[in-house]
DNA sequence: CTAGGTGCAAAAGGTTTGCGGTTAA
DNA sequence: TTAACCGCAAACCTTTTGCACCTAG
């Protein structure tokens, strides 16, 4: 009895959309996925310059921008921010911290939907969200940091 | 017996807010209120030009913010697209439509907040949320567009 | 061998800012 | 009178693109 496989493998996902193999994109890949946080582009750049310093920063937006397309990554935005990356890929929407800057993942609850609160108009057919929120992560609701920014 | 005041007048909240009563402002204001619709900053200025030729976009721009800042409008964001402004001052998402590139409305469920299907953190504080959907609205669900990209 | 990828530099696109002049209050 | 606001142009910042070279398959 097979389980329902969670999740395609790195290497699956490139071979099934025909893409290549390069040291940089699995760099990227590594770099957002190593660390569970949401870092930009600029930010996954300077961390994978450690490990291969010829790359470009174009080619880290190239990147990002095949990974997200073939469902190995999230990019996620936020008023008008740079984009930021996101190795978890199950449905989850991000709190901003106003506080510490930091980005914290926000889980559906069980069982329920974005049409469970949103009125749709009868037959809108929606493929793809884009929730995020504003606010103070725990942490610095409890002790505000000393006015960064 | 007071009746809740719905929302504050124009007037009013640019009063309170020590603004002063210019044209400009007034002509960008009355640009987005009169078509029920989510222009983007140049649309608006396209509009107003009509009205008062000497405006610029940068005023445009200016007086959006201030607008928004006083919660006169609202400033929608999604994708990495322009920002798009909406006289809709009521909590509600927008559904981005992939056919026509429209923009609607999507009302919150009576008596529905987002808190019953996100799981946020004890003690996170949220002040704010920018929700949107890409899909298609119900006209182009049903009868699908040429195909414009 | 060759299409897909990379690195570089330049361009694009949307928004913001600096500044001198204007104007509401 | 004077701080807020305006128009203009330049600056900004993030992301995309063109192009010559490189390399995985």
């Amino acid at each position: 009895m097979a389980k329902k496989p969670p999740l395609k493998s790195y290497d699956e996902t490139i071979s099934e959309n025909g893409l290549r193999f390069t040291d940089q994109r699995r760099a990227v890949y590594d770099a957002l996925m190593d660390q569970q946080d949401h870092p930009t582009a600029v930010e996954l750049f300077i961390r994978v310059k450690g490990k291969a310093p010829s790359i470009s920063l174009a080619t880290v937006y190239n990147c990002l921008e095949t990974l997200t397309e073939c469902g190995l990554v999230q990019t996620i935005n936020h008023e008008r921010e740079s984009a930021r990356y996101c190795p978890n890929l199950s449905e989850h929407a991000h709190l901003f911290c106003s506080g510490c800057g930091g980005v914290t993942d926000i889980p559906l609850r069980s069982k329920k939907r974005a049409q469970d609160i949103w009125e749709f108009p009868d037959n809108a057919a929606i493929t793809h969200h884009e929730i995020s929120f504003r606010g103070l992560c725990p942490k610095c609701a409890v002790t505000p940091p000393p006015l960064t920014k």
